[in-house]
DNA sequence: TAATTATGTTAGTTAGTACTAACTAACATA
DNA sequence: TATGTTAGTTAGTACTAACTAACATAATTA
């Protein structure tokens, strides 16, 4: 088995060969369930070497959460692009969070396997969804006091929006099941259009 | 280790023990990480025994998902209870998904484990998907075609709707990260509320 | 060219795990 | 009294997987 599918053309090194086969065959069934010899084969090196670069199996996922565990650009690549227009921001937001979900999806899978054998990994991600819950809530608090949000409970909105935005990575990144019709793109914006004008006060008032 | 919980009091058949501690562990760790080892601890019968009523593991696993296997009652649930109330209907079928959910969340749970490993389970479970989704698309429809429902992609708006509730029996129940600090009943109260504002036509047309 | 480095090969050891077999104990019932 | 049923105990087999050690070879570098 030959794999070797680095983007730039150039040869993959030994070790993000065996990284890039463990993290895909680790999300695919869980860390316990993973051999050597399987990552081994799938990164078209011996055993050996598997054993050489990384000593242990541990290893290779310490190695993995290390290389995957950039701090979350997510806040900052946002607050650069907000226009303080409800749905401007809010498909923004989706479309940002929806393509760090997808770049994350590996290491997040791990995470969820392993979350009762190695509750750490879940609690460090899990760190990054608090982070952005503060930071929807900011933002939702702002809007509201400047009008441009209904009365109510931010939590409340805060979570719908949030839970909307993960259940749709989970069933279509995640699980890959796909039930909808119509692109991505379309599907978002139909939806933080409706969502939009739930959330807007109405301008008879 | 004393296992025993059976809501009436009784002591529970040796079978229903290891059932038991089976999709418990299993929904925990995953089918291969588990030992008939501690499934017999955690029920508190020999080895033996579990070898004696179910012979190999995967005839455990077989027997969690035969047991489990009752028809969806969600569908049948919501028909007698519908208004063609919008806000009643939606925040009902909230209620009534979320409770379906939570009762089947374990067997949910292996399926996503073992989604790559035995792909059989993990499709059956989604054929519920399915249904709920044709359910939600005639009703959407004809509440659309009645003036209930705004102008629009349907497949969106149920799509929506959908995810918002998928997403949050992930990140409750599945998960356990409970990051709001009102009660479950009242999120859903508000979000559904701001939803259905949201796909509601506007009275002044 | 010689030395060094990276990798492969082969053959182990050790531990864990699914599963079997033989036997025993307690209790119920014909 | 005899037999069946249910569960436990103990010992063992077969296999798998993590991990180690020793040696071989190809590529790179001094």
């Amino acid at each position: 088995m030959i794999y070797n599918d680095c983007e730039t053309g150039d040869y993959m090194e030994t070790d993000e060969k065996i990284l890039d086969s463990a993290i895909l065959l680790m999300a695919s069934k869980g860390y316990k369930a993973v051999t050597i010899k399987e990552i081994a084969a799938h990164a078209s090196v011996s055993e050996m070497t598997v054993y050489r670069q990384f000593g242990n199996k541990q290893n290779i996922l310490d190695a993995i959460i290390t290389k995957f565990q950039y701090a979350s650009s997510l806040k900052e690549q946002l607050e650069k692009e907000l226009t303080y227009d409800l749905e401007h921001d809010l498909l923004l937001y989706s479309i940002i969070y929806q393509n760090y979900m997808i770049k994350n999806k590996q290491i997040y899978m791990i995470s969820v396997l392993e979350r009762n054998t190695m509750p750490d990994l879940h609690l460090t991600l899990h760190k990054n969804v608090e982070e952005i819950q503060q930071f929807l809530l900011d933002y939702f608090r702002k809007m509201q006091s400047q009008g441009k949000l209904i009365k109510g409970n931010v939590d409340s909105f805060v979570a719908l929006f949030m839970r909307f935005n993960y259940g749709h990575f989970v069933s279509e990144t995640l699980l890959g099941f796909s039930n909808i019709p119509i692109s991505n793109e379309e599907f978002l914006k139909d939806s933080i259009s409706a969502l939009v004008t739930g959330l807007t006060p109405k301008a008879s008032n």
